[in-house]
DNA sequence: TTTT
DNA sequence: TTTT
């Protein structure tokens, strides 16, 4: 399969971090997704996607991240449904994030300093990198 | 604004081909994306995305898509509300494609023979590209 | 064809823009993207991309762009070859880009204020975007 | 870091499997990427990019791929330089692949039949997903 | 030939 | 139910 989604937005609220009943860490979040150009209305517009991450890439967002925050998240796209309280089914479509880098702090807090600034190499966590690999495409290649 | 999604699936359905009031073409399909291993449960998973697309990609899928057809899809991930029948809010996040490539015929009908097999240049429409710009690259290049 | 990259890195000089004998603008630059860990040697590394912008997207980055800047880059990957002044042939892969997103300003610069930060939506031109075809999604939708 | 690509297209030639000094499999292949229009000339042009794949994949990509098959590659962009031969230094960018999905078999081999055609699971190795996080998001999800 |  |  082929399921790849890259945004760059703004959490609408601060992350939701929970554990499982397993002791798993899930961080949710809501990225408004900015449109480039206004809307028949004049209105500048925006898509409201849902994020999930897992365990320490869960922890790192719980943690670090705030309304009104800019990131990039990378992943794919998962639909699941659940029974909500009238008993009805809800179908949901959501990105299941594997990388997520921090870009700029919010507006109107870079008096905040660098503590509002990413965290450097903490901040994106990429499952796909293998250190060892980088090196030896660099050393002893067989092409 | 980054908000990219690339997919390769399967229809679940033949796809939906309507005209709004204004005579725009819009098809819409749903594609299984198959996950890559098994769940607990020992059977394979899939996920379901909903998929619009619009203008003359509406009507190349209109026209030549299948129930079962394999296909890779590019677009931006759109989120949308309305209100259904019991006046309850409902909120849909979908793909808006703006290229999609058609890929083999559907299982069990390779005996249908190449009016099954894609549509060349036709079955992918790509908005991004600019056939002219192609040419620049390749002649007047001032680098 | 399917051909999507997208890249967040930084420019590791100013763009340079050019117009070819037709009169139409080009720019190129090349990103720096961080590799996520340390490699071998302790040192942190990084991929050096070169990026192509034509037209009004050329025109936009080579007057806005400077050395340092961050960016998300969307694009596609070209492959071209050319002949060097000792007549040898060389082959280049690089990125045509279809839409640049302007993010923070250089390290050290904050101090410059807002004419270094992202012009708001002139920084992100996006091809793909059709503000009609918006506003229909939100209207008169069959569906 | 966000650094992704995607890529739908033919491999030119057979793919080539080689082994590092500590034994790591790494296999490359250069693929035939279709531009959706003719150019000025009236032929369909490509580009042709390099891949390249490590350790397992390397070993299924080796062992499964052809000439002329037809595959989606998702992976990272690289940029790596060598001394040739002549004492020039050469500087490459390719993709290094993390899924591979094996999409119909080679033109005109049609009639070799489902030999010809991917291998299910194994066709596709998704270092990104983790089949226990799959059954999580079904079973006791904390939202 | 490399950015932070 | 939405961010800047």
């Amino acid at each position: 399969m082929i399921n790849r989604v890259v945004l760059v937005g703004r959490l609408v609220r601060d992350p939701n971090m929970r554990y499982t009943q397993n002791g798993v860490a899930v961080t949710t979040f809501t990225l408004a997704v900015d449109r480039p150009f206004v809307g028949a209305d004049g209105d500048r517009k925006a898509d409201f996607i849902s994020i999930v991450a897992w365990r320490k890439l869960a922890e790192i967002v719980g943690e670090n991240l705030k309304k009104g925050r800019q990131v990039a998240v990378e992943g794919r796209l998962q639909s699941r449904s659940y029974d909500n309280r009238d008993g009805q089914r809800v179908y949901v479509t959501e990105v299941v994030a594997d990388n997520i880098l921090f870009l700029d702090s919010p507006r109107g807090r870079r008096e905040d300093g660098e503590a509002e600034v990413a965290p450097a190499a903490g901040g994106s966590v990429d499952p796909f990198f293998d250190a060892e690999e980088v090196d030896l495409s660099e050393d002893d290649l067989p092409f």
